[in-house]
RNA sequence: UGCCCGAUAGUAUAAUGGUAGUACGACAGAUUUUGGUUCUGUUUGUCUAGGUUCGAAUCCUGGUCGGGCAACCA
């Protein structure tokens, strides 16, 4: 019922609206989309929404979603990509009806180009690359024809299937549409369907020395998958055109294109260029470095996919340019850890304190709450003893007003222990705090407490005698500027260099010893963590999800 | 100076000729054994000038601003 409502309230995005006419139209029984990446990078976080579009409409809509990847550039597409992609689809938890492959319909769209030369729609042209190039015209002028334009369509055809045979070398001819070189659309002036490419391929290997171009590969893929609604970026507008165009003149399936405007982050860069030199330049430590806005780097760094789901469905569809709030981002991650993740305690920069009236030796351990967000709240049990670590920053000396924490003669709870006064600080020899004597209220005991003491503050901690270290890896975003790729001169000038802080030796509960790569964790008034992979046997190392939300830093930065 | 697309709070997105709403952010308060969570409240918006209409964010016209288009990339 409220999910119901919540439907109605959200409004449709106009792909749905143009669906939901199909379909009343009787138009379509079933819709079908397609996600179609080239294999030749990762997945980042805008193709997350355009993943969870084209899914999430056959999963509201009857029908069904394809992935087709689009090969048809033997050069820059290698099968390491493909792997990937279908790896992260899977992880963001979305299935597709069929895999296919444009390189699979390489003979279909060969055929498709013969029938185009015999109509004299299409012929093969001598000119250079520079020679189309200056017969292109620019966008206020138009373009001239070619001299090869006119050529009979037997020598089309004969030197087309020269071209298929591997007679020619790269880029002595090309295939060419036939339309209009003065046409106000620069795509329509006649547009190289077919290029030489001797190269191999990641599928075909050496069966093709001839690939369609874009133009002439996609639209006839979705047209021979039937493909309903085929959605795509706005940079893609003036294609439509010539999409219509040839599935109207090969007279096929009359797939439809729908655009929409890819969505940006801000602190980002989304461009598969920009990504790759950041790779190969060593800026990041590899595509999934946890600071990449890749899928596989947001799944290093313990984002889960349906935080990426939320998000994607927070953010919409539409038309209009945007650069979104990363912490919209945040926003998603933290709400969903904060219902899921295990509660643990780890102290980041220690601070030694002596509980002067606990018995010496002893331990005893006191139940923690997992997660007090569960509906069956679960316990783990932390070592308690004389000698413990508190964060350094949790204790002060000469305190400002509203400070919760630690003091000189104050009090505070260590969370699910006891409540202990600062009796006396240590110093050494340069006036530096080693560690604080405190005594503990024996009656405060968590969860059977008689003191009728209150305090403000509540720490963690752990018992030195009993943490593990670890190393914590906390990110920050990997620009300093909102949109590195409008700013003036070369976007790696504004990487941010505090992008990522290591803290080698940080000292956590006992129970993290238990990690495994699936486990999150809330690092209680730190932050949402989870194990990586450079987690070795003697070596515990924990990635920074993101930060909890802090509003006493925020209270400090005022003043 | 051609063609195409777009413009609603700081950000993103609804309102489909009839009360400009939601989320995030920001700010204030309550609760809290996490300065977390949760809850409450506040704040800020239809690019502009005309027109059509009883009534315009919505339809029309002009302008302004932003973006795309001259790869044998996708």
């Amino acid at each position: 019922m409220s999910e119901i409502k919540k439907e109605e309230e959200k409004g449709h995005n106009f792909i749905e609206e143009i669906i939901e006419e199909d379909l009343a139209a009787g138009k379509y029984s079933k819709i079908i989309t397609r996600f179609p990446p080239e294999p030749n990078g990762y997945l980042h976080i805008g193709h997350a929404s355009s993943i969870c579009l084209n899914f999430g409409l056959t999963l509201k809509y009857p029908g069904h979603t394809n992935l087709r990847f689009d090969d048809t550039n033997p050069v820059t597409e290698e099968t390491e990509y493909v792997e990937s992609i279908k790896d992260d689809i899977r992880w963001l938890g979305f299935e597709w009806e069929n895999e296919h492959y444009a390189s699979d319909y390489f003979p279909q769209l060969y055929d498709f180009a013969v029938q185009l030369v015999k109509r004299g729609l299409a012929y093969v042209d001598d000119s250079t690359s520079e020679a189309i190039a200056s017969m292109k015209g620019t966008p206020t002028e138009p373009g001239v024809n070619s001299p090869f334009r006119n050529r009979s369509s037997e020598e089309n055809l004969d030197l087309l299937e020269r071209m298929k045979n591997g007679e020619f070398p790269d880029g002595a001819r090309t295939l060419r549409a036939k339309i209009d070189m003065a046409h106000p659309n620069m795509l329509m002036r006649d547009p190289i369907l077919y290029r030489i490419k001797h190269a191999h391929h990641h599928r075909t290997g050496e069966a093709w020395c001839i690939y369609p171009m874009y133009d002439f590969a996609h639209g006839q893929s979705d047209s021979i998958e039937t493909v309903t609604h085929s959605l795509c970026t706005m940079e893609f507008v003036p294609h439509r055109e010539l999409y219509d165009w040839l599935i109207g003149r090969l007279e096929i399936y009359p797939s439809h294109q729908y655009e929409f405007a890819r969505r940006n982050l801000n602190y980002t860069v989304t461009s598969k260029r920009k990504l790759l030199q950041l790779v190969n330049e060593k800026h990041v430590t590899g595509w999934d470095d946890p600071r990449m806005p890749t899928i596989t780097g947001l799944r290093r760094r313990g984002y889960t996919p349906e935080s990426i789901r939320d998000f994607c469905e927070r953010i919409g569809i539409a038309k209009r340019e945007n650069l979104i709030d990363v912490s919209l981002l945040e926003f998603c991650v933290r709400e969903h850890l904060n219902k899921i993740a295990h509660r643990r305690m780890v102290v980041f920069d220690p601070l030694k304190v002596v509980v002067t009236n606990y018995p010496e030796g002893q331990v005893e351990m006191l139940p923690s709450e997992d997660n007090p967000e569960e509906e069956k709240v679960t316990y783990r049990e932390m070592p308690f003893s004389r000698e413990l670590y508190i964060e350094a920053d949790d204790f002060m000396e000469n305190p400002p007003k509203k400070y919760f924490r630690l003091a000189p003669g104050q009090m505070v709870r260590l969370k699910s222990a006891y409540i202990i006064r600062c009796d006396e600080v240590i110093k050494d020899e340069s006036g530096k705090v080693t560690e604080v004597h405190c005594s503990y209220i024996p009656e405060s005991r968590s969860g059977s407490d008689t003191s009728g003491i209150n305090v403000k503050g509540t720490l963690h901690w752990v018992s030195i005698a009993h943490a593990v270290n670890a190393e914590i890896r906390l990110y920050d975003r990997l620009f300093r500027v909102e949109d590195p790729s409008s700013e003036e001169g070369d976007f790696k000038d504004y990487i941010n260099p505090d992008s990522l802080q290591v803290v080698t030796n940080v000292y956590a509960e006992p129970s993290l010893l238990k990690s495994t790569f699936n486990d999150r964790y809330q690092f209680l008034r730190k932050g949402y963590f989870t194990l990586d992979k450079d987690t070795s046997e003697d070596r515990l190392v924990f990635n920074r999800t993101v930060t909890l939300k802090d509003t006493w830093a925020k209270e400090q930065k005022k003043s």
